[in-house]
DNA sequence: GTGAAAGCGCTAACAC
DNA sequence: GTGTTAGCGCTTTCAC
């Protein structure tokens, strides 16, 4: 391996005027600094990363720890992260947080492999996170909410997607909504029902809340529930069922399916996430989706800007993006009576 | 940020010796070694990777470059990578290889902060591979072949799979199938193009191929193309259309739906790849699938195997997997006849 | 303009 | 058993 040491004892010159030849340095002459990086070339010349990193402080590196990698969830974010990135002299660089919390958190952050670092996994310790902030490395944790000098966050607020989208239920028409949440120890699944709850509690109207079921946000949790939600309408139908998240509310409109209950005509269904198959469900399923792009590329000028600027700029609050409804059929009553 | 020195400082031992304790090793007694790991951990301390690498030859990282990260299609191939490398030492460390192939193909590659690489990205440069490679950094390539000595090539026969495909359609009854090729440069098309061929070229039926039409691998083009062969069609009808990938495929579903042909019923559309939305489309659609997981979990065999074994035990021609066929409702004549 | 020297933090010989 | 020494490859004062 051709080190610094070799290019510059064939240039003639010592290690460190090579050393500054090759960044274009004007303090080295001219034509010494062109034969030093001409030689450099000719013999395929790269800097040692690890050497150098080990003297400078920074490595123009930023670790990106996803709980697994791939999934379309992530694709997004990390598209928003690369644009931010580019041209900023930083590297993203992804892994994978999920084997035990070992492997990539510790090569990459605990062993100081990068500048910095932007989280996307909930199972990651917190207390570890803490821990390496006060190490000094600057982390930006998504969808969740970290309080520590040094770490930022970045997230979207699901209780004014779950308002959002009750709102536009009630513009619908809908009159009676049941609501199934998550698990208990969510604090999505919560976030979500308290903007469901918020919207109902504004409306002049009494008796929307047909009944709030609690899921676990598995498609089978949906499905049964649809079918509770059936034996229990008793006095009022139940028109619209707004599920915590797609998953659950493709199982209910599985149920109601299967019963021969019309989706969009005869009842309702609004999801949350906007996971990749909710466009290709059939009736296609109305959902809120997370701005995953802005989401990225905020959290990578959060971490640029940590690293090159004053941190005293920086926001101490987390930062909160408005989530987004996606109208599609499964909310539509007019689906199948020749509407647009 | 607390250094081996330092917790050898307050261990009151050398800085080699605590480096020595830290790894468990029998050499340093009992009660020194458990006092020094006792301090390093009340301290925090973990090892500078920078440093280490440095000094040691071996980093026990492996660099994945994809061309975009995200995506379903290397979702899978990541878990593979990520079950082979698990309890293996190597943790895989992932780079978008895009931009310029800059940024992480220079910090992980080139810089020498990885100890091998996996690279599925058609547009890495070859020559910047086998330069690499020269440098005796071993590397294997997903879904294209380098014949060069520390490079290994992992991919599925695309040949093999067009050629099942097609069996399966003759199998199924179809006698006038036209195949829709991808970009003359595309060698997987040429490939793919070559198994349709071969099995038409055995079969005792003449005059099953009802033409070759040239695509481009755009929705679009398969869309164009499925007209065309409307208006071609004089003497025999085609009723089966193959298509070098999944998005041309469902371009020409749309357009036989467009104009009232009932897919599977009056014409079969065989796809290419699996990509996700396929099983979405309706009618989903038939098609062949390269089996993801076990190329990125033998990648990552071949590269552990590279680091930790003598090489000559290593393959030397490309390593082909077969692909699958995945047969759904887009070449079943069955599909509205009430057939399971 | 250029070179000598020191050192980043760690590990591995070799001495004691 | 433990400490001393040297050095991985690079950058960075500071002399000349």
């Amino acid at each position: 391996m051709v080190s610094l040491r070799e290019v510059a004892l064939r240039a003639g010159v010592s290690p460190s005027t090579a050393s500054i030849a090759l960044r274009g340095d004007k303090r080295v002459k001219t034509d010494t600094r062109e034969r030093v990086i001409e030689i450099a070339h000719a013999l395929g010349y790269v800097p040692n990363g690890s050497a150098r990193d080990l003297k400078r402080k920074s490595k123009q590196i930023i670790g990106v720890l996803l709980h697994d990698l791939g999934g379309p969830f992530y694709s997004e974010v990390l598209r928003g992260i690369q644009h931010r990135m580019h041209d900023s002299g930083f590297t993203p660089i992804v892994g994978c947080s999920a084997p035990g919390n070992h492997g990539a958190l510790t090569r990459l952050l605990l062993e100081q492999r990068v500048d910095g670092a932007i989280v996307l996994d909930p199972l990651v310790d917190k207390e570890a996170l803490i821990r390496i902030a006060r190490r000094g490395l600057p982390i930006v944790v998504l969808d969740r909410e970290i309080s520590e000098s040094g770490i930022y966050s970045v997230m979207a607020n699901h209780e004014q997607g779950a308002y959002h989208a009750t709102q536009y239920l009630l513009e619908e028409g809908f009159r009676s909504i049941a609501f199934i949440s998550g698990p208990d120890d969510s604090t999505h699944s919560k976030a979500r029902l308290a903007g469901f709850c918020r919207a109902l509690a504004q409306t002049r109207q009494r008796g929307v809340c047909a009944g709030i079921y609690a899921g676990n946000f598995t498609e089978d949790s949906g499905c049964e529930i649809a079918y509770q939600i059936m034996r229990d309408q008793g006095r009022h139908r139940v028109d619209a069922v707004f599920a915590a998240n797609d998953e659950m509310a493709l199982g209910v409109m599985k149920a109601f399916a299967d019963v021969g209950v019309v989706i969009g005509q005869e009842v309702a269904v609004m999801g949350f996430d906007d996971i990749l198959i909710a466009q290709y469900a059939r009736p296609a399923l109305t959902t809120v989706r997370q701005p995953m792009y802005d989401i990225g590329y905020h959290a990578a000028d959060l971490i640029c800007r940590a690293l090159v600027q004053d941190r005293s700029s920086l926001p101490t609050e987390a930062v909160v993006f408005p989530m987004q409804l996606v109208v599609r059929e499964s909310t539509k009553k007019t689906t199948f009576e020749g509407g647009i």
